[in-house]
DNA sequence: TACTTCATTGTAATGATTACAATTAGTTTA
DNA sequence: TAAACTAATTGTAATCATTACAATGAAGTA
């Protein structure tokens, strides 16, 4: 089933006028791939193997190309670098404070919300961003273990 | 109102230990004055003319002081430098995708989505985070002017 | 095949944020 | 109030993500 997704979207692609070249298509193969919503680095690191010539100058502007297209979504956490998500489905991100880690899970969307802010405000609603924060079952794990803390 | 916020939350940065000088008050009045969740050089340029002296690092450092305190929260959206928000109720923001202005908006707390999000992923939560976007009324009116475009 | 245009590469530049060491200034206690 | 202790500020250098740019290379097209 990812590979239909691979497919749809370097259709996506051929339709703005983007160019498929390799290293455009392994970027997106490991976006899809992916359970960890990587870094621009991450992906870089990850794909210096098959591309040792490839310049992270590379990664920076198909991660902008594909955002632009819709296809790649930007996560900007108060850490310093951005993370990157192809879109699928709507699905929202829960993130540990602890740890780190981002889990994706479902949830109808939240257009009541929209509809009220878009009354409020006088807004022309476009998208809404949510995330949320916690801990997860395995810091909550080690929490109980040191407990001295 | 707004001087019975600023000594609330002197109160507060007492109560954890925290000194109060004088850069630190400043910039908290700013902080409460202001409309526009600044940036922290935003802050820095704003004290400047009553600060001459005053180094960007202690707005930094102040800033991360008073998030931990829990008086400021840091929004980090795509672009390249985070804003500050004097907390005060609960309210979410609306952006502009266009001209980038941020609206505070109210609405109750989406308690509801925390509890699926934390019966989906065993997460233990402890917030959440959550911004519309859209284009402002302002932007609306010149999008109908230019029209070409 | 040759041409046109876009993509990639490597490197330098930018800009926000942080680290660090020296100095200064709150706060406490006698 | 003065001395002493400790935390805060300052200035600067360092870091690190991201972008700009110019030269080279490769897709797509006639």
């Amino acid at each position: 089933m990812s590979g239909a997704m691979l497919k749809n979207a370097l259709v996506t692609l051929k339709e703005s006028g983007v160019r498929i070249t390799p290293q455009r298509h392994a970027i997106l193969e490991f976006l899809i791939s992916s359970e960890t919503h990587p870094t621009a680095d991450e992906i870089y690191k990850a794909l210096e193997h098959d591309f040792p010539n490839m310049s992270v100058a590379t990664v920076y502007n198909n991660l902008r190309v594909f955002r632009n297209a819709g296809l790649v979504k930007e996560l900007t956490f108060g850490d310093a670098s951005s993370r990157f998500d192809f879109v699928t489905h709507d699905h929202y991100h829960i993130i540990c404070d602890e740890c780190g880690s981002i889990v994706d899970f479902h949830h109808p969307g939240l257009e009541e919300v929209e509809r009220l802010a878009s009354y409020v405000t006088g807004f022309k609603v476009n998208s809404h961003r949510l995330e949320v924060y916690g801990v997860c079952p395995s810091c909550q794990e080690q929490g109980k273990a040191s407990k001295a803390n």
